[in-house]
DNA sequence: TTGAAAGCGCTAACAG
DNA sequence: CTGTTAGCGCTTTCAA
C-alpha cells in the first residue's frame, strides 16, 4: 500500500543510500554492477521519490502558484492552461486558485503559498491584489509576475493593447468605414485606456474624427453590457462598423442585432478583441486575438529567471509585451455607405 | 528572507518545541503564560508552518489531484474552478493538470501525484485514461473518483443524462412540435447513449414517432460539427425544432441557421445542452443546464470519504446522479406548423 | 505542565 | 567506487 523508500531499494539492492541516491541523481561513481541492481530494485519496487522529502531537504518544492478570477471569457481559462503547460515543460506543477470576493480569501491563498514553499506566484489580472500581501511573498523570497493587469513596479507580462485596438479599428478605417463605434469598460485602468487610445490612433490616423457618441463606455465585460450599447450605438445616428473590446461584449451586441434584426457583416461589419468567444458566435467574428501560450510560456520563464537574479526593492520590474494577432473571418466588409 | 521555522519561535518565546507545537495544535496543557509568549512570538516573526515538513511527518499532503482534458465548451473550466472551491472549504488544494495528447502524459501525471502523496484523484470526463495507470493511484492507497465519464465499477459522479435530455426534449414535444430533430455525438459512450435515449423517450412519451433522417449524430462537439449536423438537417425535410446535446453544437448551428437567415425561434424553436455557452449565443438559448457546483462538491466528498473507507477490490464504485436544470430563455416557441 | 528526542524520506558532505 | 551520517522542519511519545 505505503509507497516503497529510498531504503527499501537499497535493501533489495543490497548497497547503501548514497549509493541508490548516485545511481538517481546520476551523479558520483557507481560500479556498472551496482547500478544495474539499483535500477532492477527501483523498477520491481516501482519506486517514486517522495517528494515532501526532497522539498524538505532541497528547500525547493518545484510548485508554482496561480491566483486567478473567474471570468466571463475564455481568456484566462486558456492563460492557466498555457501556464499549467509551460510550467510542466520545466518541470514545475502548478498550484491554482480562483479569487473568489470573500474576506480573509488573499490572506489565505498567500499563507497557502508560503506554506508550500511556491516558488514563484503568477498572478493573472488582478490589479488590486493586496500589496501587502504581495510583498509578503516577495519577503519571503518568493518572487511574483503579474499577468494583464500589473502594478508599473512589478514584473509583469501585459498585452500590447495600443497596438492590437490600433490594429483592429485599422481594419474597419481600411474597409472604407467612417463611422466606427467602441464600446469597452470605461474607468482608467491600463488595459482599457489602451484599447480606447488604440482605437481613437487608428481613426486619426485614417483622417476619421472622434465622436463622443460613437464611444459607448460599459461597466463591465458582460454580454448584457455589450447588449446595451449595441442598442444606444443602433438608437442614435447609426455606426457601419462597431469595434468592441472584448469578444463577451460583441456576443451580447450580436445578441442585440440579431433581435433587431440587423446583420453582420451587411448592414454593420464588426471587429472583437480577445478572440476567445469568435468561433463560437453568429457569425464568427473577426477579432484581435490575444496569444495566451506566449504570455504562459513569458510568465513562467521570468519567474524561473528571477530565482536567480532576484527582482532588487526599488528596482522596476521587467516588463514583457506580448503582440497580438488579428484573425478575420469575415465580419469586416466594406462601407457601403456613401462616403461623398 | 527565509521563514521562520518553529525553533525559532520556540527560541524567542523561551519554550520548547513541544510547547510551540502544543499550542500551535490547541492540544495538550499550556500554561496560559506560555501560551501567550509563543502566540506573540508567531506573529512576531509571521511563522508559517512548512507543508512539506508535515507532509513528511503525517504522510498526508492535504492535496487533491485533477486530470482533466481541455474541451470546447466551458463544462470542464467550471467544473475544475467547483473543485477547487470544495477543496478549499475543506482546507485542501488542487494539483491540475490538463491532459494533452502527449506520449507518456499519463504516466508523468500520475507518477507526480504518487510522488506529491496527493490523497485523491479527480478525473474529469476521461474514459479512457490508462487503467493500469488507474490502478497504480489505487495501489499507491490514493483513492480516485471519475466525473462524467467512468467506467462501471469505479467511484462516479455523473450527470443526470437520460433524465436531462428527456426534460430537454420533452419542453419541444410540450411546445406542440411534430418534427423534432436531435443533433449529438455518435458512437456508444453512455453519456451520449443516455443523452440520445432521453431525447427518444420524450419522443415516445409525446407519441411522436422517431424518424431517422431527424437525428444527426456527428464526431464531435466542435461548433464546426454542429453547423454541419444542422446543414444536414436544414436540407432534408426540415424539423420545426432542434435539441443540440451541447451548447458547442448549438454555436455551430445556430451559426449556419444565421447564414440561412432563419431565425430562432420563429422559424425553428432551439434547446441546447450543458447551459454552458447559452447566454452567450444569438439568441440567448434554452439549454438543460449542468451542474457543475455540486458536481465538484460530490467528488471532492466521495475522495475524502474514501479515505475512511477505502474501496475494496472487486467491490462496485459509488455512484452520485446530479440532476440537471433547465434554463428557460425564449428559444422554444409553439409550433407553428399546422399539424392536423 | 514541560522538554528531550526519535524519525518521516531524502540529499550530500565526508570519510573511507 | 562505496557507506555513514547529519540534518531539512515538524509531530508526538515518553519521561520528568
Amino acid at each position: 500500500m505505503a509507497n516503497a523508500t529510498m531504503h527499501d531499494v537499497a535493501k533489495l539492492a543490497g548497497v547503501s543510500l548514497a549509493t541508490v541516491g548516485r545511481v538517481l541523481h546520476q551523479n558520483g561513481y557507481v560500479s556498472r554492477e551496482n547500478r544495474e541492481k539499483v535500477e532492477a530494485a527501483v523498477r520491481q519496487l516501482g519506486y517514486i521519490p517522495n517528494s515532501a522529502a526532497q522539498s524538505l531537504k532541497n528547500s525547493s518544492s518545484h510548485m508554482l502558484g496561480h491566483i486567478l478570477r473567474f471570468s466571463p471569457n475564455l481568456l484566462f481559462e486558456q492563460i492557466s492552461q498555457e501556464v499549467d503547460r509551460a510550467a510542466a515543460q520545466r518541470g514545475y506543477s502548478v498550484l491554482s486558485f480562483t479569487k473568489y470576493e470573500s474576506p480573509g480569501e488573499d490572506q489565505r491563498i498567500v499563507t497557502e503559498f508560503i506554506s508550500r514553499r511556491v516558488e514563484g506566484v503568477i498572478i493573472t489580472s488582478i490589479l488590486n491584489f493586496d500589496p501587502a500581501l504581495v510583498q509578503k511573498l516577495l519577503d519571503a523570497g518568493i518572487p511574483t509576475v503579474r499577468i494583464e493587469r500589473a502594478p508599473e513596479h512589478a514584473d509583469r507580462v501585459l498585452v500590447d493593447d495600443l497596438q492590437g485596438a490600433r490594429e483592429g479599428a485599422a481594419a474597419l478605417v481600411r474597409a472604407g468605414h467612417r463611422d466606427i463605434a467602441y464600446m469597452g469598460l470605461g474607468g482608467n485602468a491600463q488595459v482599457e485606456r489602451l484599447r480606447l487610445e488604440g482605437y481613437r490612433q487608428a481613426l486619426e490616423e485614417g483622417g476619421l474624427p472622434l465622436c463622443p457618441h460613437l464611444e459607448q463606455l460599459v461597466e463591465d465585460y458582460s454580454p448584457q453590457a455589450g447588449y446595451q450599447a449595441m442598442a444606444a450605438l443602433w438608437a442614435g445616428p447609426r455606426p457601419t462598423a462597431v469595434f468592441a473590446a472584448a469578444d463577451s461584449l460583441a456576443s451580447g451586441a450580436l445578441q442585440f442585432l440579431y433581435q433587431a434584426g440587423a446583420r453582420v457583416p451587411q448592414d454593420v461589419s464588426f471587429m472583437g478583441y480577445d478572440n476567445t468567444l469568435a468561433t463560437l458566435l453568429a457569425p464568427p467574428l473577426d477579432s484581435v486575438g490575444i496569444q495566451a501560450g506566449p504570455m504562459g510560456e513569458a510568465a513562467v520563464d521570468l519567474l524561473l529567471r528571477r530565482r536567480q537574479h532576484p527582482l532588487e526593492p526599488g528596482q522596476p520590474g521587467k516588463e514583457i509585451l506580448v503582440p497580438t494577432r488579428l484573425v478575420s473571418r469575415g465580419t469586416v466588409a466594406p462601407s457601403s455607405r456613401l462616403s461623398l
